[in-house]
DNA sequence: ATACTATACGGAGGTTGCCTCCGATTATCA
DNA sequence: TGATAATCGGAGGCAACCTCCGTATAGTAT
């Protein structure tokens, strides 16, 4: 879990310390304060200039993907696990509601990488794939038993749990997420 | 529908007028751009001064509020036309939907109302929960002749609604929003 | 008509946050 | 130990939000 990021060619080895650093310290804005937090923070709490910020991750948006990428990988091992457990539809329901809790958690980091650039490739795309996959594998098998409608789609899905945190940001009222989120789940059943 | 405001005790005429012509031009360029309207511009082609904006109304928030207004009382009025309606399941459908096109047309607005400040007795607190009774009707008629379930709570309901579309505000794509929609009509359904 | 005053106007400018640019610094290699 | 290419860092430009206060004027009293 920790691999993550991954040296990218000869960097120099202040540059990769900074920006380990930079990622470090935008994790931990983010999960005290939520996707809003201001990069000029972020860069003094990592000890380095605006500026090194701004050559390591070029816009706002390209930070915030890469602290995504780490929950995502972990999304997606959860769904692998997931697909050893005994019951189709209980799984796919687990992972969701782990869906569910990670938006809750990160705030708006939901809405944020979901304004991801869809660059054909890019790190995020390609771990956003691969969790979404493995989240089909879980579909698929829950639809495979009869428990779920043939014609759900998992990303209407997932969106649609993005969106109930996003329409419950401002006031979140964990009982009427968790209605919410029952009521997606009523509306997959077969 | 046109005497919505409703001029406030004893204010100047210009001060009316203007009060009028501001929020005139923040419909236009919610309709036109979205509810990321730069003030300025609104002040601009309403024709005042940027001071003048903000006496009228002191924070963003309090015009959109107001420019929310005027729908809200639209879909109340939208929601007791249909009770009249033959089917008590499908007008409650046409509803959800009339609010689902509202939410996409306003763009972020819905974002932004349900940013409101809860204050008791506010004009919007007012209006929406006058459009919502009014939902409300149109739900306990669906949950009457048995096509909803008993345990479906409208405030749910509408927030999942918005949140469809914020959900899919960056790339919106009506195929993916009708899906959305149709699987949280499912999930209503006894 | 005229003067008076409370009300309202409007834009200069303060503030915040995003992002860029380029001179200063330093890791790395011979 | 020096050369040099990579990296750093913060001053400053820009955009949007919002406030402040001197100027203008609608409404009223004479």
């Amino acid at each position: 879990m920790s691999q993550v990021p991954v040296a990218k060619g000869a960097r120099r080895a202040d540059a990769q310390r900074n920006y380990e650093l930079i990622l470090a310290a935008a994790r931990a804005g983010i999960a005290e304060r939520g996707a809003h937090i201001v990069l000029e923070d972020v860069a003094r709490d990592a000890g380095v200039g605006i500026g090194t910020l701004y050559r390591h991750f070029p816009t706002r948006q390209d930070l915030l993907e890469e602290a995504f990428l780490e929950e995502a990988l972990a999304l997606r091992v959860r769904a692998e696990a997931l697909v050893d457990s005994s019951e189709a539809f209980d799984a796919l329901v687990a992972w969701l509601r782990l869906q569910l809790e990670f938006a809750s958690r990160g705030r708006s980091l939901g809405a944020a990488v979901m304004a991801a650039k869809h660059v054909e490739g890019s790190d995020l795309q390609v771990a956003y794939a691969a969790m979404r996959d493995a989240g089909d594998t879980l579909l698929h098998r829950a639809q495979a038993t009869g428990d779920v409608k043939e014609s759900v789609d998992m990303i209407d899905v997932l969106k649609l749990v993005y969106g109930i945190v996003m329409a419950c940001e401002q006031a979140p009222e964990p009982e009427q997420v968790e209605r919410m989120f029952e009521l997606v789940i009523a509306g997959i059943e077969a």
